[in-house]
DNA sequence: TATTTACAGCACCAGATTGGTCCTGTATTT
DNA sequence: AAATACAGGACCAATCTGGTGCTGTAAATA
């Protein structure tokens, strides 16, 4: 269905609710696996496994210990959607061939390999240019704001 | 992996072979199951499953008996990638929350469901500016022709 | 230094999805 | 009527996904 993995979409909830508690003065606080379960009102089990990919992809930092917990690597308006998913679902290729030569044994045969580098250069710009300081931004989904052009809401639905 | 499915890379690669031979004065021929899968050389049974797919999505027109065929039901600059997409995968949804109200059961307490739609659309426009005529034209491919800037081909890669 | 807390890194499992094949039926042409 | 080719399924093996649990290790505190 050509959709996102549940670890990528769960991984993008629990960011934006790290950026957004760093919007008031508590920036710098790191919070505990148990505690963003809570407030995302998803599975520890499931969210533990999240922050530990995205640690590893170097999006998070990881602090043990008591009052340990998980932090932004970057600053928001540095982290883009197709970093978020890329960290959590791999790299970002709609076909085989968009891995880099090799890696589709169609290769020889397939007449289309070029324009699908093209689409997946499409699509990944596409996610590029939305970051997580967007999300958060309420400004961004009402369709206000310099971004809203962006998704074409300028125009009328067709 | 964020990655299209079979169904639609083989399909994309067929509705591809079959513009190109319209191209040329037999556009009004249809080619049958058989010749489609020796010409990109994929099994015959997967082949006819992708035409059957695509014929009741109203991509393809089919004709039965001897001398029956597929051919396209549209012109191929009529039919955009996200139409080829959404017609062997169905709808073009990232998230849950993308194919309409009570989709996603988590929607009270979600955070992000606005920014999705509104990155939903984004790629869904990328997809929806690509079209069959597109992929089937060399300069498409190579950078030049005025689609290229679509692609970001105008700036250089980072 | 002992204890507690919380992350790290696996292995693991059930169920859903996907890729792929095949069989029976029906329409069309000759 | 016979041959061809599509229509519509059922079907299956293999993979992938979502989700859980366990053992180990680092940090803070007393």
């Amino acid at each position: 269905m050509f959709r996102l993995s549940k670890i990528a979409d769960y991984g993008i909830i629990i960011l934006a609710h790290l950026a957004q508690q760093g919007e008031d003065g508590t920036a710098t606080r790191s919070l505990a696996a148990r505690e963003l379960a809570e407030h995302v009102d998803l599975p520890l089990p499931m969210v533990s496994k999240v922050l530990k990919t995205l640690t590893r992809a170097g999006v998070l930092e990881s602090h043990r210990g008591i009052k340990g917990g998980y932090s932004l690597a970057h600053r928001p308006e540095d982290l883009s959607v197709a970093d978020m998913i890329t960290a959590l679902d791999g790299p970002l290729a709609l076909t085989q061939c968009s891995l880099g030569p090799t890696a589709c044994d169609l290769e020889q045969s397939c007449a289309v390999k070029s324009p699908w580098l093209v689409i997946n250069r499409v699509v990944h710009d596409a996610l590029a240019s939305v970051t997580l300081a967007d999300i958060t931004n309420p400004a961004f989904a009402t369709g206000h704001g310099p971004l809203a052009s962006l998704a074409g809401l300028a125009a009328p639905p067709r």
